[in-house]
DNA sequence: TTCGTTGCAAACATTTTGCAGTTTC
DNA sequence: GAAACTGCAAAATGTTTGCAACGAA
Protein backbone atom coordinates (compact mmCIF):
# COMPACT_ATOMS: atom_id res chain seq x y z
CA UNK A 1 0.00 0.00 0.00
CA UNK A 2 1.74 3.14 -0.78
CA UNK A 3 0.27 6.41 1.38
CA UNK A 4 0.96 9.58 -0.62
CA UNK A 5 -1.62 12.13 0.98
CA UNK A 6 -1.22 12.39 4.94
CA UNK A 7 -5.06 13.58 5.53
CA UNK A 8 -6.12 14.63 9.03
CA UNK A 9 -7.74 11.92 9.91
CA UNK A 10 -5.07 9.42 9.08
CA UNK A 11 -2.59 11.99 11.18
CA UNK A 12 -5.41 11.80 13.85
CA UNK A 13 -5.88 7.97 14.15
CA UNK A 14 -2.04 7.73 14.25
CA UNK A 15 -1.62 10.17 16.70
CA UNK A 16 -4.27 8.31 18.84
CA UNK A 17 -2.27 5.56 18.70
CA UNK A 18 0.59 6.74 19.67
CA UNK A 19 -0.75 8.67 22.29
CA UNK A 20 -1.58 5.82 24.49
CA UNK A 21 0.00 3.21 26.02
CA UNK A 22 -3.06 1.26 25.91
CA UNK A 23 -2.51 -1.02 22.81
CA UNK A 24 -5.75 0.17 21.40
CA UNK A 25 -7.83 -1.96 18.97
CA UNK A 26 -9.06 -0.07 15.96
CA UNK A 27 -12.86 0.17 17.67
CA UNK A 28 -10.97 2.00 20.75
CA UNK A 29 -9.21 4.34 18.13
CA UNK A 30 -12.90 4.91 16.45
CA UNK A 31 -14.33 5.59 19.87
CA UNK A 32 -12.00 7.88 20.69
CA UNK A 33 -12.12 9.90 17.85
CA UNK A 34 -15.88 9.71 16.80
CA UNK A 35 -16.25 12.73 19.19
CA UNK A 36 -13.71 15.11 17.50
CA UNK A 37 -14.48 13.23 13.77
CA UNK A 38 -18.40 12.82 13.87
CA UNK A 39 -17.92 11.32 10.23
CA UNK A 40 -15.09 9.24 10.75
CA UNK A 41 -15.74 5.71 9.49
CA UNK A 42 -14.57 2.67 11.07
CA UNK A 43 -13.42 1.47 7.64
CA UNK A 44 -11.15 4.10 7.28
CA UNK A 45 -9.46 3.43 10.63
CA UNK A 46 -8.82 -0.42 9.68
CA UNK A 47 -7.41 0.94 6.45
CA UNK A 48 -5.05 3.17 8.10
CA UNK A 49 -3.86 0.86 10.64
CA UNK A 50 -3.51 -1.60 8.78
CA UNK A 51 -1.07 0.73 6.43
CA UNK A 52 0.68 1.80 9.64
CA UNK A 53 1.50 -1.91 10.06
CA UNK A 54 2.31 -2.74 6.81
CA UNK A 55 4.91 0.36 7.11
CA UNK A 56 6.09 -0.41 10.54
CA UNK A 57 5.01 2.51 11.80
CA UNK A 58 2.77 0.24 14.53
CA UNK A 59 3.26 -3.10 15.73
CA UNK A 60 0.63 -5.86 16.15
CA UNK A 61 1.00 -6.89 19.62
CA UNK A 62 -1.64 -10.07 19.02
CA UNK A 63 -5.45 -10.35 19.55
CA UNK A 64 -7.21 -10.15 22.65
CA UNK A 65 -10.58 -11.07 23.59
CA UNK A 66 -11.07 -11.34 19.47
CA UNK A 67 -9.46 -8.17 18.53
CA UNK A 68 -6.41 -7.08 17.25
CA UNK A 69 -4.55 -4.80 19.41
CA UNK A 70 -1.71 -2.46 18.56
CA UNK A 71 1.14 -0.76 19.90
CA UNK A 72 2.54 2.79 18.23
CA UNK A 73 5.55 2.34 20.37
CA UNK A 74 8.03 0.29 17.32
CA UNK A 75 11.24 0.03 20.61
CA UNK A 76 11.83 -3.74 21.31
CA UNK A 77 9.81 -4.13 24.38
CA UNK A 78 7.97 -7.01 26.28
CA UNK A 79 4.13 -7.06 27.30
CA UNK A 80 2.06 -8.39 29.64
CA UNK A 81 -1.24 -9.56 29.27
CA UNK A 82 -3.81 -9.58 31.83
CA UNK A 83 -5.94 -12.89 31.61
CA UNK A 84 -8.77 -11.31 33.74
CA UNK A 85 -9.39 -7.93 31.81
CA UNK A 86 -7.25 -8.39 28.85
CA UNK A 87 -5.34 -5.47 29.48
CA UNK A 88 -1.99 -5.01 27.41
CA UNK A 89 0.58 -3.23 29.81
CA UNK A 90 4.31 -2.46 28.64
CA UNK A 91 7.15 -4.36 30.22
CA UNK A 92 9.92 -2.27 29.71
CA UNK A 93 12.82 -3.75 31.56
CA UNK A 94 13.51 -7.38 30.25
CA UNK A 95 16.71 -6.65 27.70
CA UNK A 96 16.31 -7.99 24.70
CA UNK A 97 17.62 -11.39 24.16
CA UNK A 98 19.81 -11.25 21.00
CA UNK A 99 21.49 -14.29 21.97
CA UNK A 100 17.91 -16.59 21.79
CA UNK A 101 17.56 -15.17 18.08
CA UNK A 102 21.22 -17.07 17.55
CA UNK A 103 19.96 -20.04 18.55
CA UNK A 104 16.83 -20.34 16.82
CA UNK A 105 18.62 -18.89 13.64
CA UNK A 106 21.41 -22.34 14.46
CA UNK A 107 18.58 -24.90 15.42
CA UNK A 108 16.10 -24.44 13.42
CA UNK A 109 17.19 -23.21 9.29
CA UNK A 110 14.60 -20.33 9.49
CA UNK A 111 15.64 -16.47 9.21
CA UNK A 112 14.97 -14.72 12.31
CA UNK A 113 14.04 -11.42 12.11
CA UNK A 114 13.03 -10.50 15.73
CA UNK A 115 11.17 -12.26 18.87
CA UNK A 116 8.34 -10.85 20.90
CA UNK A 117 7.88 -11.71 24.79
CA UNK A 118 4.48 -11.69 26.54
CA UNK A 119 3.67 -12.47 30.07
CA UNK A 120 0.44 -13.49 31.24
CA UNK A 121 -1.24 -13.61 34.51
CA UNK A 122 -3.18 -11.09 36.68
CA UNK A 123 -2.81 -6.94 36.73
CA UNK A 124 -2.71 -5.27 39.53
CA UNK A 125 -6.05 -3.54 38.76
CA UNK A 126 -7.76 -7.00 38.59
CA UNK A 127 -5.75 -8.07 42.14
CA UNK A 128 -7.46 -5.19 43.90
CA UNK A 129 -10.71 -6.22 42.77
CA UNK A 130 -10.23 -9.64 43.80
CA UNK A 131 -9.28 -8.52 47.38
CA UNK A 132 -12.39 -6.40 47.84
CA UNK A 133 -14.83 -9.02 47.33
CA UNK A 134 -12.77 -10.85 50.33
CA UNK B 1 -17.07 -25.57 31.61
CA UNK B 2 -17.89 -28.96 33.09
CA UNK B 3 -16.94 -31.83 30.86
CA UNK B 4 -18.66 -34.88 32.50
CA UNK B 5 -19.15 -37.13 29.32
CA UNK B 6 -16.14 -38.17 27.21
CA UNK B 7 -17.92 -38.52 23.76
CA UNK B 8 -16.33 -40.28 20.75
CA UNK B 9 -15.94 -36.63 19.03
CA UNK B 10 -14.34 -35.17 22.05
CA UNK B 11 -11.87 -37.50 22.21
CA UNK B 12 -11.43 -37.63 18.54
CA UNK B 13 -10.95 -33.84 18.51
CA UNK B 14 -8.32 -34.10 21.14
CA UNK B 15 -6.15 -36.82 19.45
CA UNK B 16 -6.29 -34.51 16.33
CA UNK B 17 -4.92 -32.00 17.98
CA UNK B 18 -2.43 -33.65 19.99
CA UNK B 19 -1.37 -36.04 16.81
CA UNK B 20 0.32 -33.38 14.59
CA UNK B 21 2.95 -30.65 15.31
CA UNK B 22 0.95 -28.14 13.43
CA UNK B 23 -0.33 -26.02 15.63
CA UNK B 24 -3.60 -26.34 14.06
CA UNK B 25 -7.08 -24.17 13.74
CA UNK B 26 -10.60 -25.40 14.02
CA UNK B 27 -11.26 -25.47 10.81
CA UNK B 28 -8.26 -27.90 10.20
CA UNK B 29 -9.33 -29.99 13.03
CA UNK B 30 -13.27 -30.19 11.17
CA UNK B 31 -11.42 -30.80 7.90
CA UNK B 32 -9.18 -33.80 8.90
CA UNK B 33 -12.03 -35.26 10.64
CA UNK B 34 -15.05 -34.88 8.76
CA UNK B 35 -13.98 -37.97 6.34
CA UNK B 36 -14.46 -40.42 9.60
CA UNK B 37 -16.81 -38.38 11.29
CA UNK B 38 -19.12 -37.84 8.32
CA UNK B 39 -22.08 -35.55 10.95
CA UNK B 40 -19.39 -33.88 12.40
CA UNK B 41 -20.70 -29.96 13.07
CA UNK B 42 -17.85 -27.26 13.07
CA UNK B 43 -19.72 -26.04 16.42
CA UNK B 44 -18.68 -28.54 17.95
CA UNK B 45 -15.20 -28.64 17.01
CA UNK B 46 -14.94 -24.91 18.79
CA UNK B 47 -17.06 -26.00 21.92
CA UNK B 48 -14.71 -28.40 22.44
CA UNK B 49 -11.83 -26.35 21.55
CA UNK B 50 -12.49 -23.97 23.92
CA UNK B 51 -13.46 -26.12 26.64
CA UNK B 52 -9.89 -28.22 26.24
CA UNK B 53 -8.83 -24.76 26.29
CA UNK B 54 -9.86 -23.56 29.51
CA UNK B 55 -9.19 -26.85 31.14
CA UNK B 56 -5.89 -26.21 30.05
CA UNK B 57 -5.39 -29.55 27.81
CA UNK B 58 -4.35 -27.28 25.21
CA UNK B 59 -2.46 -23.63 24.64
CA UNK B 60 -3.83 -21.44 22.15
CA UNK B 61 -0.59 -20.14 20.55
CA UNK B 62 -2.44 -16.82 19.16
CA UNK B 63 -4.42 -15.50 15.76
CA UNK B 64 -2.42 -16.02 12.59
CA UNK B 65 -4.41 -15.07 9.17
CA UNK B 66 -7.25 -14.45 11.29
CA UNK B 67 -7.63 -17.67 13.18
CA UNK B 68 -6.76 -18.71 16.45
CA UNK B 69 -4.19 -21.38 16.59
CA UNK B 70 -3.89 -24.18 19.35
CA UNK B 71 -1.31 -26.58 20.36
CA UNK B 72 -1.68 -29.80 22.25
CA UNK B 73 1.63 -29.69 23.83
CA UNK B 74 1.50 -28.06 27.15
CA UNK B 75 5.04 -28.25 28.52
CA UNK B 76 6.63 -24.65 27.89
CA UNK B 77 8.29 -24.06 24.75
CA UNK B 78 8.73 -21.08 22.12
CA UNK B 79 7.40 -20.82 18.42
CA UNK B 80 8.61 -19.39 14.98
CA UNK B 81 5.84 -17.91 13.11
CA UNK B 82 6.78 -17.71 9.37
CA UNK B 83 5.98 -14.01 8.38
CA UNK B 84 5.17 -15.68 4.91
CA UNK B 85 3.01 -19.00 4.76
CA UNK B 86 1.93 -18.39 8.89
CA UNK B 87 3.30 -21.99 10.00
CA UNK B 88 4.06 -22.16 13.17
CA UNK B 89 6.74 -24.40 14.34
CA UNK B 90 7.92 -25.52 17.63
CA UNK B 91 11.34 -24.35 19.07
CA UNK B 92 12.07 -26.68 21.86
CA UNK B 93 15.80 -25.28 22.55
CA UNK B 94 15.53 -22.32 23.93
CA UNK B 95 15.47 -22.57 27.82
CA UNK B 96 12.34 -20.88 29.62
CA UNK B 97 14.02 -18.02 31.50
CA UNK B 98 12.45 -18.30 34.76
CA UNK B 99 14.31 -15.37 35.84
CA UNK B 100 12.28 -13.17 33.85
CA UNK B 101 8.74 -14.22 35.26
CA UNK B 102 10.51 -12.89 38.58
CA UNK B 103 11.92 -9.55 37.11
CA UNK B 104 8.67 -8.49 35.69
CA UNK B 105 6.67 -9.58 39.20
CA UNK B 106 9.35 -6.95 40.52
CA UNK B 107 8.79 -4.65 38.77
CA UNK B 108 5.22 -4.37 37.69
CA UNK B 109 2.83 -5.03 41.04
CA UNK B 110 1.15 -8.24 38.42
CA UNK B 111 0.93 -11.82 39.15
CA UNK B 112 2.93 -13.44 36.85
CA UNK B 113 1.85 -16.52 35.64
CA UNK B 114 4.18 -17.47 33.16
CA UNK B 115 5.24 -16.46 29.72
CA UNK B 116 5.50 -17.28 26.06
CA UNK B 117 7.47 -15.93 23.44
CA UNK B 118 7.30 -15.86 19.91
CA UNK B 119 10.02 -15.71 17.14
CA UNK B 120 9.19 -14.42 13.58
CA UNK B 121 11.04 -14.58 10.47
CA UNK B 122 10.85 -16.80 7.29
CA UNK B 123 10.75 -20.53 7.41
CA UNK B 124 12.85 -22.78 5.47
CA UNK B 125 10.12 -23.83 3.30
CA UNK B 126 9.33 -20.50 2.24
CA UNK B 127 13.32 -19.96 1.74
CA UNK B 128 13.74 -22.26 -0.55
CA UNK B 129 11.18 -21.47 -2.73
CA UNK B 130 12.51 -17.96 -2.63
CA UNK B 131 15.78 -19.32 -3.89
CA UNK B 132 14.27 -21.39 -6.33
CA UNK B 133 12.46 -18.11 -8.03
CA UNK B 134 15.73 -16.94 -8.64
C1' DT C 1 -7.36 18.34 -12.37
C1' DT C 2 -5.66 14.24 -10.76
C1' DC C 3 -5.26 10.70 -7.60
C1' DG C 4 -5.30 9.39 -3.08
C1' DT C 5 -8.59 9.02 0.61
C1' DT C 6 -13.05 8.57 2.78
C1' DG C 7 -18.08 7.17 4.13
C1' DC C 8 -21.22 4.04 3.66
C1' DA C 9 -23.12 -0.25 3.40
C1' DA C 10 -22.68 -4.68 1.82
C1' DA C 11 -19.80 -8.66 1.91
C1' DC C 12 -16.79 -11.80 4.34
C1' DA C 13 -14.71 -14.93 7.61
C1' DT C 14 -14.50 -16.73 11.96
C1' DT C 15 -16.63 -17.88 16.08
C1' DT C 16 -20.69 -18.33 19.16
C1' DT C 17 -25.25 -19.77 20.40
C1' DG C 18 -30.27 -21.63 20.85
C1' DC C 19 -32.76 -25.50 20.45
C1' DA C 20 -34.36 -30.05 19.45
C1' DG C 21 -32.64 -34.50 19.10
C1' DT C 22 -28.92 -37.91 20.45
C1' DT C 23 -25.46 -40.08 23.30
C1' DT C 24 -23.26 -41.21 27.50
C1' DC C 25 -23.24 -42.71 32.02
C1' DG D 1 -33.75 -41.66 32.74
C1' DA D 2 -31.08 -37.54 33.62
C1' DA D 3 -27.52 -34.87 32.27
C1' DA D 4 -24.18 -33.97 28.94
C1' DC D 5 -23.26 -33.54 24.26
C1' DT D 6 -24.18 -32.77 19.30
C1' DG D 7 -25.97 -31.06 14.56
C1' DC D 8 -27.86 -27.55 12.41
C1' DA D 9 -28.63 -23.12 11.14
C1' DA D 10 -28.99 -18.53 12.60
C1' DA D 11 -26.70 -14.84 14.81
C1' DA D 12 -22.96 -12.24 16.45
C1' DT D 13 -18.49 -10.29 15.86
C1' DG D 14 -14.49 -8.35 13.79
C1' DT D 15 -12.62 -7.05 9.46
C1' DT D 16 -12.46 -6.11 4.43
C1' DT D 17 -14.03 -4.14 0.20
C1' DG D 18 -16.52 -1.75 -3.92
C1' DC D 19 -17.97 2.43 -5.29
C1' DA D 20 -19.31 7.11 -5.62
C1' DA D 21 -18.17 11.33 -3.42
C1' DC D 22 -14.60 14.10 -1.32
C1' DG D 23 -10.08 16.25 -0.29
C1' DA D 24 -5.25 17.26 -0.88
C1' DA D 25 -1.43 18.33 -3.86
Amino acid sequence: MARKNFSKKREAIYEAICSTKSHPSAEWVYNTLKPEYPDLSLGTVYRNMNGFKDDGMILSVGSVNGQERFDGNTKPHSHFICNRCGDVIDIENVPYNMQADEVVRNVSNCDIDYHLTFFYGICGKCKNIEEDNN
